[in-house]
DNA sequence: TCCGATTTATCAGTATACGGACGATTCCTG
DNA sequence: CAGGAATCGTCCGTATACTGATAAATCGGA
């Protein structure tokens, strides 16, 4: 892992300002204070603490989370578990071809309705899952181990504010006609 | 649209163990309380707020963070680049060739140092972040807008604690015994 | 000066992430 | 039952992320 430790400050000595360095609404960001950083920091901190946890060639977190889901729920279709984990559709089909490849997972379409799959892991799916369970969980306390115990609760809860907000645009489609400005698209 | 509740089903492998085994160690982690999953989850949300601000055809933020960055820091090389940003070098020289194919930055060979390239944000890298600067931060505005406003600054203090420890614990390590190697390490 | 170690950047390979387009299937409505 | 709408999953293209290997240049010690 060598990603770069945090640079709060300059490595360098800049005795030299920035060109146009007044005025300029980019120069009153500070990077290491916005939340958007701050959590993509965090989130690299928190898979490096899981495949440390778990050996670098074992299951990566999402895979862990997508073969967890399909364990815990059995009669689930692939866009169930999408829901469920929060993957991507298009990334979770690629993960379910590699998984079963790796032999940890089948795809079986159901007789129900011949456009969904039911996701059935397998024993040795099983197996990995069992494997990482209890490293996965110390990795967990780890990521927020440096927060002051007292107060780690209420993080994962303003957190958890964040993170279980619902999918925004994506909702049912009102019916009717709508806007055809297909015909214009340039790429920029 | 509901998450599917974990039904004692019927399937493959999985019928040969109850989801309720108490010896399953798997069957007693919440996906949805793990701060892995938590943050992923709350960093999707981030990244989605940020791109709805500055649109789909705009900077992205790894983008938006090298590019301001290259600005802050004009006469960093690419590591230093890296290491202000925590973006991963391999991936910030795709990401370089990216922008510079877009025209909103150029690579430089520096005189000193035949190995190292500095980076000059070009008039229009410029104009693309001057463009973004204030939708960005109305947009880490919106990412801590569910928290409570009098716990927000709490919460990015503590995320802080995740977010900017030092990248310590791995690397290959040349030959040579380490002293305090092996904190909670699983011989695996 | 020579040579090995280090630094800097790139490249190849893999994994995650997401939007758009698509075919197949099912659902809904008449 | 027919036909349009919605759903399910796949595929493609692009972007981010990281590992390992490698080339080029620099640095340091003998």
């Amino acid at each position: 892992m060598d990603r770069p430790s945090p640079a709060g400050g300059d490595s360098g000595v800049q005795d030299k300002a920035p060109p146009n360095a007044a005025g300029r609404p980019i120069d009153g960001i500070a990077l290491h204070e916005t939340p958007g950083h701050l959590l993509r920091r965090a989130q690299q901190r928190a898979v490096d603490l899981f495949v440390q946890a778990v050996g670098e060639r074992g299951l990566r977190p999402p895979q862990f989370a997508l073969l967890l889901a399909a364990w815990q729920n059995p009669d689930a279709n692939q866009s169930e578990l999408v829901r469920i984990t929060g993957i991507d559709r298009s990334t979770a089909a690629d993960m379910i071809t590699r998984l079963a490849g790796r032999g940890l997972i089948r795809r079986v379409r159901t007789e129900a309705d011949g456009r969904a799959n039911r996701l059935s892991v397998t024993a040795e799916g099983v197996a990995a899952l069992e494997a990482a369970a209890d490293r996965v969980e110390r990795a967990q306390e780890n990521i927020v181990a440096p927060i002051p115990a007292g107060q780690r609760a209420q993080f994962l809860k303003n957190l958890s504010l964040i993170a279980d907000l619902p999918d925004p645009p994506a909702g049912p489609r009102p019916p009717g006609p709508r806007p055809d400005d297909g015909a214009n698209r340039e790429g920029g």
